[in-house]
This record gives C-alpha cells, structure tokens and sequence, in this order.
DNA sequence: TATAATGTTTGAAC
DNA sequence: AGTTCAAACATTAT
C-alpha cells in the first residue's frame, strides 16, 4: 500500500473531509475514538508514509505498513480500523497502525526530510549521509530519518537510474554521485506519483521485479541486501560497485 | 495453495 | 550497551 507518494495521492482523496466535522467514528483502533466525535477535522497532512489527520490540539498519526488500506464512501467485509462518518461521506481505514499525537504536529515532525514535501532540504540529506559512511546506499535510501517517504521500489529504481550498486558504502560514494542519490529520490517520487495516478506505476519499473536491463540486456540480479535485507533488483553490469 | 510482498516496532538473545 | 534477529501485525496477487 504505502511508499510516500501514494500517501499523497490519499491526501488529496479525502480533501472533501477537510474543515468537516466527524459526526460517528468507530473501529479497533486502540486509541480514544469517542474523543474524535463531533471535533472538525482542520486539514490532513503527510510525511514520508505518515498519513495525518490534523485536529485541534492533536493529530492522528496512521501508518499503512504492508498491508494496510482505505475507502472513501465505501465499506469493505474486514474489520474497519478507524471509520469517519462526514456530512457529506464516509472515510474508512483497514489494517494499518493508529496512534495519536498531542499538541502542534509541527512539533513532531520535520518536513524539511519528506522528499515529497515542498520544504524538502536536500542538503540536510546529505549532511545526515556524511554521518553514515559505512551503511549501504540500499540502507540509507531506506532511512525515513533522511529520505522520508522513500520505500523499496523507490529505492530499486532510484539505483537503477543513478546506475549505483546497491551495496555501495555511503562513504566510497562519488560526491557527484551522493548528489544524484539526492535528487533522484524526489525526481522518482514524482514520478511514482504521476505514474501511479494514471495506474501504470508498474509499466515503468525498470528494475523493480524485471529480469533483464532495458541498458545492457544482461540479467537483473534479485538480492536480499544490506542491514535492512530488503530486495534489490539491479545490474551488476551498469550499475557500479565503489570500493 | 503456499508464498512473498510497496513496512515498522518490539523485545529477546547474543 | 550495542547489535541482530525473530515475531508480530494482516492482505492479496501470483
């Protein structure tokens, strides 16, 4: 489900619930849903793959992990998380991790580390990568600290583009190099939206899930790689290894 | 049908 | 004390 751009696609589905009030919440969230009823809705916000349902005084924080969904005016046969009823619809969210946090969600978050938000700070990325020279570049573009919103087909593709080794140490990485990371991660991000809206995400993929480089024709390596054991799709080929 | 997958946190074990 | 690891959560396409 996740991976920040599609939580940004989400934020602007629900946008008509924005400045409404919750008339009837339920669920199994294991938070304090009676104190969401009758309270107005003042915006919803993201960061990285943190969708936030803004109150006053407090924020919703959800979390889709794998597997989590939503449906807005429509209901499905699982369990509903937390449910919203508006005056002008319903907003529904399955299987996904529910917290709430207190206060001014500024003061919780910095946004300056989203790659999809506006104040996104690709200097403080690099600064954070100077300070993790020995973790692979498959790692660090997995690190919500530094790339929020970045997940593993971001990941895959943004390597396949910058023809980086996923295994990589941060600290053998070109500066040049480091700085194509950086911006690729937003660039990809970008398009991973566009392409996800018109639903042809997949058409695109280049590394992630093929089995021959579109460059070289050579096979494409599936690999568990680094701390995080995540899989990584790349070119053994094009896509090179720093030492 | 069994498996693996766009993810993260927690707590035990080393 | 730091790291490493499995477990837990729960859905769906292949």
């Amino acid at each position: 489900m996740p991976e920040g751009p599609t939580i940004v696609i989400l934020k602007e589905e629900v946008q008509k619930f924005s400045g409404k009030k919750v008339i009837a919440a339920t669920g199994n969230a294991k938070i304090d849903i009676d104190r969401l009823i009758n309270k107005k809705i003042i915006n919803f916000k993201s960061w990285g793959k943190h969708f936030l349902i803004c109150f006053d005084g407090f924020t919703v924080r959800v979390h889709f992990l794998l597997f989590g969904s939503y449906l807005i005016d429509q209901d499905k046969t699982a369990q509903i998380r937390l449910g919203f009823t508006f005056p002008n619809g319903e907003f529904n969210l399955y299987a996904c991790s529910v917290s709430v946090l207190e206060g001014d969600v500024n003061d919780h978050y910095d946004f300056t580390s989203d790659v999809m938000n506006p104040h996104w700070d690709p200097k403080k990325a690099k600064a954070k990568l100077k300070d993790v020279p020995t973790k692979m570049a498959c790692d660090v573009l997995l690190e919500q600290d530094i790339f929020a919103g970045v997940g593993n087909i971001i990941k895959n593709e943004v390597l396949y583009r910058i023809r980086l080794h996923p295994e990589t140490e941060t600290g053998k990485i070109p500066d040049a190099k480091i700085r194509e990371m950086i911006t690729e991660a937003k660039n990809y991000s970008f398009d991973f939206l566009k392409w996800k809206k018109k639903n042809e995400l997949k058409k695109h993929w280049l590394a992630h899930t093929k089995k021959t480089c579109s460059r070289c024709d050579l096979p494409i390596v599936k690999k568990y790689t680094g701390v995080k054991k995540r899989r990584s799709f790349y070119c053994e080929n094009c896509q090179k290894l720093y030492s």
